[in-house]
DNA sequence: TTGTAAGCGTTATCAG
DNA sequence: CTGATAACGCTTACAA
């Protein structure tokens, strides 16, 4: 009934077995796979061929013991409710875990233990168990208490999202206001000049910026332009504990206030100068504009009111008409986080300043044709 | 430049400077922490009070080596599209990262690898590293390759989702087919007698459960159903490189044939008999009842067709009825998974037959029940 | 190029 | 109840 050792040995083959097959010692079974270049070519080839036959592969535990290296990456869960899963926890982390794959490296996942939500005493506890070799953060708000704690640490990582001026510059993020700007150029070429925009502009960054995008390109064109908050998060939520915010869409829990963004969108509607187009911040906001606009015995499209959201989620081909939305980038988002993130780790000088990647105007039926009547 | 120690020493405190802190040795700080029985009382506090003075906490690495435990889940990602993501990556992850985490262990995710996607390869490969003391598999299909090569490999394992009856019952899954029954009851309950089903039969055994449970209840009941499909999976992609399926929910790329349901549905409308309600295999697809029910000018709702979703996305509450659906116990589901996880990894007699948890009926305006929360 | 020796931090064994 | 010693499997020096 002892456990330790006799299931960790149960099968496994270690680099004395394969060094026995092979006719060679340990360290050259090793050099064969961390330094291949110092081994004869025969040799390697003999002891290539003793790895693959028996199966081997390193422990990964008494290499980082040795070593230093994890080979591991965490990545920081946002703290949300199950049932009102975090956006990013579905495309973006599939291809985190890809990326770096691709670079040899796991992906660990952490969440804040519930009792506190604490995210700085989850990182502590994983830095202090030696179980990463960096860390991946997302959801960065102002401010953020996590940025703050890791780079106090002096554990390698980096963020999806932009970090503060004073803060180290390790992050990767997507252009938020270039993306409604590029959203609202699209649909003053098909002749719309008087557009809405709905979508929050507090407390979640990237909700401000696609906001901030739109009113600044909105002057620019000269063109039109109402902006309306969606369903806000619930106040304050942001401060609490330890900087999480609600789902990167800042949208609450049940019955928080869904209606009062359709009611606003009608109301726009209602009024003088009806627009002929909406953005929204999101695909589900999207919806509420669909809703409204329905509502007011309107038709959603080029005829009517055209309508565009932000995420390019699988809702988006469900709609009819089918949603224009904003595509983010996730394999170069997840790319480039691990790329910079595998260079601190190695001891490289970091890049001073973040990168910004563009996103990807999918046009689909809700503003695809230009305006009607002009 | 020397790289390894040096990083995997920075700043770490070890077992050995807890030890002369508190004027011990190494094996009784070890004690302290694993059989806090064999040590004194007062030594005890001693030796905790230096722990939490030094932050010390033992490397994960060192531990494993030595014990054999890693302390670590094996969470294996379905390999789909980050643009068409697994609805399992966000809400289901998110509650067994939390039900591990209870139970003091972390959840490393990982995928097959791009050039040839096979999932068994990356099973051997994790296996081999002894990066994780089990695995969770999810998205369990008929004669699964993934299920067969951990029973063949004797790793501990369970699965989201049953296997086969020749395969080890180490699974957790939802009722699926008593789930469809129960919203077909409350749909008779609220009067309605001709009810359409929308949702694949074949290659998915959940989608195939809900709407055999709806025929199945439907007969029972005596009332007249007409059962559709919805927009099927690619040809063959079940029976694809290692048995991977498409997302859960059986959704396909871009233009597969979504409008092909609308049109169903609305064909259904047309005839004769015109169900007063459509129970649908998920919330997408619900939504492609709602755009069926309004191209035929009918009303979604109690007082019009009344509809129902599977899942609970966000989505339900921001569509105008909010919609009907079902819940998954997420939190259980991890909860479960974990416990018969860890009971394997203990050496405990694995249990003989699987579980099946019960779902939870949200009823909102779009079946005519009261709008949850108000 | 290859083999020898040592040690990474921890826990298990066995004396005291 | 505590302390010395060995070992987990591997990689990094250094010697051959």
């Amino acid at each position: 009934m002892s456990e330790g050792p006799q299931r960790a040995r149960r099968g496994a083959v270690t680099i004395e077995e394969v060094a026995r097959a092979a006719g060679v010692s340990r360290q050259t079974v090793s050099n064969a796979l961390n330094a291949p270049q110092r081994v004869r070519p025969d040799t390697l080839a003999r002891v290539t061929a003793a790895i693959r036959g028996l199966g081997y592969q390193p422990d990964q535990s008494a290499r980082s013991l040795r070593s230093g290296a994890r080979r591991t990456l965490g990545y920081l869960a946002p703290a949300d409710d199950p049932l009102d899963p975090n956006p990013l926890m579905a495309g973006f982390l599939e291809a985190l875990v890809d990326a770096a794959g691709a670079e040899g490296r796991r992906v660990l996942l952490f969440r804040p233990a519930p009792p506190t939500g604490d995210p700085t005493a989850a990182i502590d506890e994983l830095v202090a168990a030696r179980q990463v070799d960096g860390l991946v953060l997302a959801d960065v708000l102002a401010e953020d208490a996590r940025i703050a704690h890791v780079a106090r640490l002096g554990v390698p990582f980096v963020s999806f999202g932009r970090t503060g001026p004073g803060e180290p510059q390790h992050w990767v993020d997507i252009a938020n206001d270039a993306a409604t700007a590029a959203v609202l150029r699209h649909l003053a070429e098909l002749g719309h000049r008087r557009i809405g925009y709905l979508g929050a502009a507090e407390e979640l960054p990237w909700m401000a910026a696609r906001r901030a995008g739109f009113l600044a390109e909105a002057r620019r064109l000269g063109l039109a332009a109402v902006a309306l908050p969606g369903a806000g998060a619930p106040a304050g939520s942001a401060a609490g504990a330890g900087g999480f915010g609600p789902g990167a869409d800042g949208f609450g829990r049940e019955a928080e206030g869904f209606g009062e963004a359709v009611a606003a969108v009608r109301a726009v509607l209602r009024g003088p100068d009806r627009p002929t187009a909406f953005v929204a911040g999101s695909d589900l906001l999207a919806l509420d504009v669909y809703e409204a606009v329905r509502a007011e015995g309107l038709v959603v499209g080029p005829g009517g009111v055209a309508v565009t959201g932000f995420h390019d989620t699988p809702l988006c081909r469900h709609l009819h008409p089918a949603l224009t939305s904003v595509r983010l980038p996730l394999r170069a988002i997840a790319g480039e986080l691990v790329a910079r993130l595998l260079g601190q780790v190695r001891g490289e000088a970091a890049p001073t300043a973040g990168v910004e990647l563009p996103t990807e105007l999918v046009v689909r039926g809700s503003s695809g044709g230009r305006v009607a009547g002009g």
